[in-house]
DNA sequence: TGCGACTTTGTTTTT
DNA sequence: CAAAGTCGCA
């Protein structure tokens, strides 16, 4: 069959030896080590290609695990390349809890006695933040003393080694882990009575159900014969529990096709705190022992000198496999080191240097350009630069947009349609816009409801029958409860855009928003709402909403970008900008360009990892992942000074910078004065993220303000600050009231008064537009005086 | 009951 | 420096 023999070729072109091999082989278990670059989301497509095509399995037998929405998105466009649109189409492809989602709403009835039904919601992390606090207040506990992160935390990492609260109270050893096994317990009640379950639960529940029942395991198994995992290196232990579930059977009832494709880089692990553990590459082998294994070595992205750098930051930890990866592409460029004043300067260089890099056609788009950086309150010095030169960016993954009130509320009117017996999101929304049922009622409301054993719905469905509540209260709630149901049945009339429009409209928030100036801008985020909404239009309205609601919840996160100031959303297909993105977001990506800021110590490794040697060989691998990600230029950059909590602080250059060898670089982090301690005693006091610091100097440890330390330059040191520094204290105010002014982000305005406050002078402005009034010390504020 | 001035407190990373 | 929470007043 020479026609079979044709496709192959064509699938197989242009891939190396181990590579070929790992698309060939198709049956039986595989685990595939990959390097950065090394191909391996084209070899998972192309083995999905090669099944379908070459070896006659039928597209819905896939099924394709990843870890994000967008590498989801990716793997769905490369296939429908492949295989063509309709065959890609049957195919499951998907994030873990996307799959997880699926199967429990397919198998619902099996989850009534957990108190769950179809439509069940899942919980936002602020959701899951409120209901953890209503549990706690439910207990009598303090939120002071136990602070709802925290408890959060445990419960989550409990949930992870898949322990029940019970369980979670046995093992705990600490008394803060008893009490939050306590306060788990009351959490799930919660969560069920709500209809509602949280990220670890989509994993828990459809691995307990797997485990459990067995003809729906089997039905599972039948029909995902063939299951490829990407970034296996970051499954948790639920995760790992289901792959094996469906790849080999329970271990007191073996089944499944054992046709599993693992790909994985121990290198790039970066969520262990996320419960991710390298022991599943070794459970893995155990569970399937006759596993092929296959190295993909030869990295086909960056040039020598960046993987050279990278290889040499990631080298030094502990307990991985060594591997030797190489490139064909060349020594390529050095690295580009760059020290700057502050944090402003850093972004500053940042703007600059992507100006210089367009101008002189070094880079022909911005797309090709990302910057990263540790954490997410770093993008905006960034941001504030970026506006500042004109350039175009999006920022991947600050949930700014759903996390905005109006959206929230929105939302919450949405879910409450899907499912009255959300309490969370109906106690969210009863009162907004204003209709007189204050805490007082609502929370009378919600204790006879608790008393009758209703949900909240049902006890505002029959407010007439409460005993105490007065005329004025009672009508209210009537009045409401009317409304609700009146939404609830256009559902059945309406297409989700036009019942967005009902809602809002009927609810009055829409008028609200639309009558003041200041509710404009929120408004126009409910319109970019709708503007999501649209996508749903086609669809029946109560699956919409279900899917919708569901896209939101597990999509509304990590990989959706926003843009500007605002976070207003931002489509995929939108201009050309320049990417802002954490280290973290940044796995799996690739920029002929990046540059990654921050690295200081306290920052690149992170200050909260510093003392714990796992935790630091993590953030070694974070850098790994953010280095590799360069195609042909990579910028490192750090800052000697950057404010914190409001305060100045002294960083030192991050370790990592001395782990690459200095011909790596053009210019080197350890020449000229860069490294010497000058710097840092230039501000009279050295001060970095140092941990006795912290605990003795705390006013953590002494409480109130008065104790915390000051860590700012002291006005009178003897260095004379440079001309990059702030302007010197004025005499006299330099702004009187009425004077007309320009700022560089919040353009013209109209100073409203001037004061004097040790020896600084700030002012209070009112913009034009949409900043409104705004106080600005001169210190920093760049303003200009207009005629 | 609602708003505004004041105080407190907290920065990893994400599904 | 912000966001969130608290308190006091009208």
């Amino acid at each position: 069959m020479p026609e079979h023999t044709d496709l192959e070729q064509e699938l197989l072109a242009g891939l190396n030896g181990p590579q070929r091999e790992a698309v060939t082989t198709t049956e039986g278990p595989l685990l595939i080590l990959a390097g950065p670059g090394s191909g391996k989301t084209r070899v998972i497509t192309h083995r999905i290609a090669y099944l379908v095509r070459c070896r006659g399995v039928r597209p819905w037998h896939i099924l394709a695990v990843t870890f994000t929405n967008k590498a989801a998105r990716e793997m769905q466009e490369r296939l429908e390349k492949l295989v063509g649109l309709n065959e890609a189409r049957e195919m499951y492809i998907g994030t873990f809890h996307a799959i997880c989602a699926r199967v429990l709403r397919a198998e619902a009835d099996l989850l009534a006695p957990l108190g769950l039904t179809r439509s069940f919601v899942i919980l936002d992390t602020d959701d899951q933040a409120a209901l953890i606090k209503q549990a706690l207040r439910d207990l009598d506990l303090d939120e002071k003393q136990y602070r709802v992160s925290l408890i959060h935390a445990l419960i989550s990492r409990a949930k992870n080694a898949m322990l029940s609260p019970y369980q979670m109270a046995e093992q705990a050893r600490r008394y803060t882990e008893e009490v939050a096994a306590r306060v788990y317990r009351r959490y799930q009640q919660l969560l069920r009575a709500n209809n509602s379950v949280d990220f670890d639960d989509l994993l828990m529940l459809t691995e307990q159900l797997w485990r459990t029942e067995s003809e729906v395991l089997e039905r599972y198994q039948q029909r995902w014969q063939y299951i490829h995992v990407d970034e296996f290196q970051d499954c948790n232990v639920p995760q790992y529990k289901l792959i094996r579930l469906l790849g080999r059977g329970s271990y007191e009832r073996p089944g499944g096709s054992g046709n599993v494709c693992v790909v994985g880089d121990d290198d790039q692990m970066i969520y262990s705190w996320r419960g991710a553990s390298a022991e599943n590459v070794q459970a893995f082998e155990r569970d399937f022992p006759e596993a092929r294994i296959i190295l993909l070595e030869q990295n086909y992205r960056s040039t020598q000198h960046i993987l050279d750098a990278a290889q040499c930051v990631v080298r030094r930890n502990t307990a991985r496999k060594e591997k030797r990866l190489w490139t064909a592409l060349g020594q390529g460029e050095k690295l580009i080191y760059h020290e700057a004043y502050n944090d402003e300067a850093e972004g500053l260089y940042v703007a600059d240097e992507i100006l210089k890099l367009l101008a002189r056609g070094e880079v022909a788009h911005r797309g090709e350009i990302a910057v990263m950086y540790r954490t997410n309150a770093q993008s905006r010095a960034l941001e504030e630069q970026f506006l500042r030169a004109n350039i175009p960016y999006k920022v991947i993954g600050s949930r700014k947009f759903y996390e905005r009130k109006e959206v929230k509320d929105m939302l919450a009117y949405l879910r409450l349609l899907l499912n009255p017996h959300d309490d969370l999101s109906l106690q969210r929304i009863i009162n907004v816009p204003n209709r007189k049922i204050g805490p007082k009622s609502l929370g009378e409301l919600q204790r006879w409801a608790r008393e009758e054993q209703h949900s909240l719905y049902d006890a505002l469905q029959r407010s007439e029958e409460h005993p105490t509540l007065g005329r004025a209260a009672k009508n209210a709630l009537q009045q409401f409860a009317q409304l609700l149901e009146e939404l609830r049945a256009s559902v059945a009339e309406l297409r989700l855009p036009e019942l967005l429009d009902r809602v809002a409209e009927r609810t009055g928030y829409g008028p609200e928003l639309r009558a003041s100036p200041e509710g404009e801008e929120r408004w126009s985020n409910i319109l970019e709402l709708r503007r999501v909404a649209e996508d749903y239009a086609e669809i029946e309205t109560s699956l919409a909403l279900e899917l919708f609601l569901e896209n939101v919840a597990l999509v509304g996160g990590a990989d959706v970008a926003q843009t500007g100031e605002e976070g207003t959303l931002l489509h995929e297909e939108d201009q050309d900008a320049v990417t802002l993105i954490t280290l973290h977001a940044a796995k799996g990506l690739e920029f002929p360009v990046v540059f990654i800021v921050g690295l200081d110590e306290g920052i690149l490794p992170h200050g909260r990892s510093i003392d714990a040697p796992e935790q630091l060989e993590e953030e070694r691998r974070l850098a790994y992942v953010g280095f590799t990600r360069a195609m042909r230029r990579l910028y490192l950059v750090r800052a000697r000074r950057r404010s914190y909590f409001g305060d100045v602080v002294y960083t030192e250059p991050s370790r990592f910078l001395a782990d690459i060898p200095p011909d790596l670089f053009a210019s080197s982090p350890g020449s000229g004065s860069l490294r010497q301690s000058s710097t840092w005693e230039r501000g009279g006091r050295y001060e970095s993220y140092d941990h006795d610091h912290e605990d003795y100097g705390s006013r953590r440890v002494y409480g109130g303000a008065a104790s915390r330390p000051r860590r700012s330059v002291p006005a009178d040191t003897t260095f004379a600050p440079s001309s990059a520094d702030v302007s010197s204290t004025p005499a006299a105010p330099r702004f009187q009231p009425g004077d007309r002014v320009l700022h560089h982000l919040f353009g013209q305005g109209i100073v409203l008064k001037s004061e004097l406050e040790s020896g600084s002078e700030f002012v209070e402005v009112q913009f034009q537009g949409k900043h409104g009034k705004k106080r600005l010390s001169l210190d920093y504020a760049r303003l200009e005086r207009l005629p």
